[in-house]
RNA sequence: GGCGGCAUGGCCAAGUGGUAAGGCAGAGGAUUGCAAAUCCUUUAUCCCCAGUUCGAAUCUGGGUGCCGCCUCCA
């Protein structure tokens, strides 16, 4: 069995056959740099990033370029309002969009290219261009002419003359420079006080698509096996590359092209020009915000093409959610001393890398029949709440009954299993993370001693101060387990 | 107006021909002074209409509704 995408291109799924057996080229549409990332960036990145560990799990070799736009009229503007420079503007969202992305467990990509770092392919390119009778310049400006390229529109479905016809009153008439309202810009031609490079043009900078199909062939060549951006970026920024690219090259740009869904506030797609946007590091440092995985769990329990709905429902079934998840992948940590499993003690205990799972038992091969199916991280996803369920219910025996009603060397396999197959939709905790804030300064002795006190109020029929008590205990992380007979057990919440 | 997509229980969401995964929320029972925690049990015939088929949420046709793109956008 093989990989299955769908891909925008043919409009159907497809088996995955890269241009290197085992190898796979993937490029993927990074930010423009002029803000902070909303959430539905943190969609985007965080599924392509899962994407890129399910292949790598597969066995492929996964070389993942990114970019960053850091030249652009939104980020001049942004420098002009806040009395700054491009550089300074373009190097600040850059740093906190990987401040962001690190926090959402989204691994860093094998190469970024900046747009700015790029000058001189991107000159190369239209020059090419130039020369193929596909661009032509225009008093300091140079434009693709979209005429030329006759496959124009494949990958968005469009014809050139139904834009335009339905279009009408939408498409500038004042870009006179232009001979063809669908010609798009590749170099642009410096304003007064603008940043601007040395041309044959004139000065100037290049255009918003020139960029990545210039990147794309400097750093991994003329076609490259899969190309993912947002939804909104097929018409025009997608086909627009393919037009730069294909002209030049006379070859396919892209094998693969994956596009996935937006993120929806009230049923409309979250946007700056909106203004309905949420920021990742708003949602994330809220004081009843989400904690970083859960976040992450809301965008993969929905598959990846369909639009999310992000309401205040979703964001606290989510959190739930992650709770579950994270009880079974803590499972090991809390009670693998006791389950005397050989390994607890080990420094590199719950270290998926030291794991080794059976790839034929049926957690795995739904999770893969799943996954391998255009990455079906919901189906993915319920094979997760099944191990982690069943080892929650474990965990639960062992403190409410001192012992499990599995074997511990049951129990480890599952465990491990659910521990390495969440690594790969990068769904990971420790047990660290997860009591960071549960910290409390009571020991033992001084816990046994109140529940003494409950003890006796409760004799004495006094249950409000019973009750105080255990809500005092509550409040700091223990809780207290009334059995028959009068005993209460307690335990801290993990 | 053009192109594309979606419509499954209270909410979210898999499933694309054989009689509905999973999550969240809820309900009932056990237990409890009451709770909490826990354990057990439990909640749909898939937007509407017509058709194909032994059989359809799943295919075809026609509706209705919603969304995206056509302008910067993940």
């Amino acid at each position: 069995m093989s990989v299955y995408l769908y891909n925008s291109l043919s409009r159907q799924k497809e088996p995955l056959e890269t241009l290197t057996p085992n190898q796979v080229e993937i490029y993927c549409c990074g930010v423009t740099v002029y803000d902070y990332c909303h959430l539905g960036h943190a969609r985007s990145y965080i599924v392509w990033d899962t994407i890129r560990r399910y292949l790598m799990w597969r066995g492929y070799a996964v070389h993942y370029v990114q970019n960053f736009t850091d030249i652009d009229d939104k980020i001049l503007n942004r420098a002009r309002a806040e009395q700054s420079s491009m550089e300074t503007v373009a190097q600040k969202y850059t740093a906190a969009y990987f401040e962001d992305m690190a926090r959402l467990n989204i691994l860093e990509a094998d190469e970024y290219t900046y747009a700015t770092h790029t000058i001189d392919g991107i000159k190369r390119l239209i020059h090419e261009l130039e020369q193929k009778g596909y661009a032509y310049p225009a008093e300091g400006d140079v434009y693709y002419a979209v005429r030329q390229f006759a496959p124009y529109g494949r990958l968005s479905g469009r014809k050139l003359d139904d834009m335009q016809a339905g279009a009408s009153g939408r498409v500038s008439t004042v870009e006179t420079k232009k001979k063809d309202p669908a010609d798009f810009a590749l170099w642009k031609a410096a304003k007064p006080d603008e940043p601007a490079w040395e041309s044959t043009w004139g000065p100037g900078r290049p255009g918003w698509h020139i960029e990545c199909s210039a990147m794309v062939r400097d750093r991994m060549g003329d076609t490259i096996d899969i190309h993912v951006g947002g939804a909104d970026l097929v018409f025009p920024h997608h086909e627009n590359e393919i037009a730069q690219s294909e002209a030049a090259t006379g070859k396919p740009l892209a094998r693969y092209w994956m596009h996935n869904g937006m993120v929806n506030v009230g049923g409309e797609k979250m946007s700056k020009s909106l203004g309905n946007f949420t920021t990742i590091r708003q949602l994330l440092d809220a004081s009843d915000g989400l904690s970083p995985m859960a976040l992450r769990l809301l965008v993969l329990q929905a598959q990846y093409r369909k639009p999310i709905d992000f309401t205040e429902s979703a964001i606290a079934s989510a959190q739930n959610s992650w709770a579950t998840l994270e009880t079974g992948l803590l499972f090991g940590h809390h009670y693998g001393s006791a389950l005397g499993w050989p390994d607890a003690e080990d420094s590199a205990f719950g270290d998926p890398a030291a794991m080794r799972i059976e790839p034929d038992s049926e957690p795995v091969k739904e999770f893969q029949a799943a996954m391998d199916d255009d990455f079906n991280t919901p189906g993915a996803i319920a094979v997760l709440f099944g191990l982690a369920k069943e080892l929650e219910r474990q965990g639960n025996l062992i403190v409410h009954q001192s012992k499990p009603d599995a074997d511990a060397a049951v129990l480890q396999p599952q465990w491990q299993t659910l521990v390495c197959l969440a690594q790969i939709l990068g769904l990971e905790t420790s047990p660290d993370q997860a009591n960071s804030a549960q910290a409390n300064d009571l020991d033992d002795e001084q816990i046994e001693a109140l529940i003494e006190q409950r003890r006796q109020a409760k004799q004495a029929k006094n249950y409000a101060a019973a009750d105080r008590i255990r809500n005092e205990l509550s409040a700091q992380g223990i809780t207290l387990i009334d059995k028959p007979g009068g005993v209460t057990d307690w335990h801290r919440v993990q």
